[in-house]
DNA sequence: TGTACATCAGTGAACGCGCGTTCACTGATGTAC
DNA sequence: TGTACATCAGTGAACGCGCGTTCACTGATGTAC
């Protein structure tokens, strides 16, 4: 080769990314977006930006994802994947069918959001991403029915059941505004204190102990 | 012109929306920011735009409003006078005390979250607001007290209580989720129908009536 | 085993665009005298 | 009453910027023979 004696240089080049083709720049890209989501809002993050903290090129997440909003298709998918582990995960923890399991799921939900309140918001702003991403939708029904799943074991009812469906909404609704409202004002507005368990398990008591309505 | 007294106490400008060069641009502005959060989102919408909208120059805007998160706050400031007042309305049709006064403010926020998404959307996601703007957390506050008031009339307690503070709060994060769920996916992911009275009543009954906790 | 080749994940330069904001200005308005 | 003046909401041109996306390219990799 006419370049130079690659005899010293060839030793061993010891950045982490030697390789021309670095490992998964798809994941890292994600991770990068969440981070930009996270520090900048759901509509504060640029693919250049992402690009440049995953230490590639600003054309480089073109050759994974077609266009901007499908980096963000990709994000909240992967978001939503990990959403419903963390719900499953918070049931499995309690025993079937108890209200404790219930809980644990809507527990599970508002930790995320508290985690990752950016993405969080990222999940429920895609106003666009409904009619393209028909996955990402079929990805929230299945997080639903992990409520419906946990209700439906505490009634002792089938999921299909139309007072569970009731029910699991609206708990959900509870759940989901609980997550909202504590993200969005981390300065409290009401002067009691809330203690999320207890709180989840008092809800859950009010929504399911409640007479059932037609 | 002979419209003075200036010394006297009744010194009211006649006039009240005197048109300097354009009338109101101030209000236009805002109106056109509303038109363009609701077409494009929270974030979808530039000064530019909205100044081309209101029928001026793209540096008018500035005669208003220092920057363009100023603007945004305008925007918010405006949403949320009008959500309390229709909160207060929904409460005043209906008897002090009564069940149906408290589910008449949730119908109120639903009703808003429906009709402007993306204002809705627009004023939970302000989150660099927060530190500066101070009235928009008190407006904030304000909203949260039409709440407190109702639920405090219906329980014969105090607006204080810590009771009355910790349902307002679950109503409150119960109707908050409920709107965002309902602009969020307007495909249905329960089969339950959902009739918005009929569910805040249920809601709010759920809610008043258990038995209080510690 | 070595070699030729297709594949494909990267580069880096370039593009056109719309944005936020500034600037000196203009001309209508209200007021003091 | 008329006039001179200060005020201020507008203009329109200009700026620098970062963005999304395209393009021809490069060179590492895996595989068929």
């Amino acid at each position: 080769m006419p370049d130079e004696a690659p005899s010293t240089a060839h030793a061993h080049r010891v950045t982490p990314k030697v390789s021309y083709h670095h490992g998964d720049l798809r994941a890292q890209l994600i991770a990068a977006v969440r981070e930009l989501v996270e520090t900048y809002g759901p509509d504060g993050f640029s693919v250049a930006e992402a690009a440049r903290r995953a230490g590639v090129s600003s054309a480089a997440p073109y050759k994974h994802f077609k266009d901007r909003p499908e980096i963000l298709r990709g994000v909240v998918s992967e978001a939503m994947d990990r959403l419903r582990a963390a719900m499953e995960a918070g049931a499995a923890a309690h025993p079937v069918g108890s209200l404790e399991a219930v809980a644990a799921v809507g527990q599970a939900y508002v930790d995320f959001a508290r985690a990752e309140p950016g993405v969080f918001r990222l999940v429920f702003s895609l106003t666009e991403g409904h009619e393209n991403a028909p996955d990402l939708l079929t990805k929230g029904a299945r997080c639903f029915g992990v409520v419906v799943h946990a209700v439906a074991a505490c009634l002792d009812l089938p999921p299909d059941n139309p007072d569970v469906q009731r029910r699991a909404y609206m708990l959900w609704s509870f759940v989901h505004g609980h997550s909202f409202l504590h993200i969005d004002m981390k300065t409290k507005v009401t002067t009691a204190e809330i203690d999320d368990w207890d709180y989840l398990l008092g809800i859950s008591h009010a929504v399911l102990a409640s007479a059932a309505r037609s």
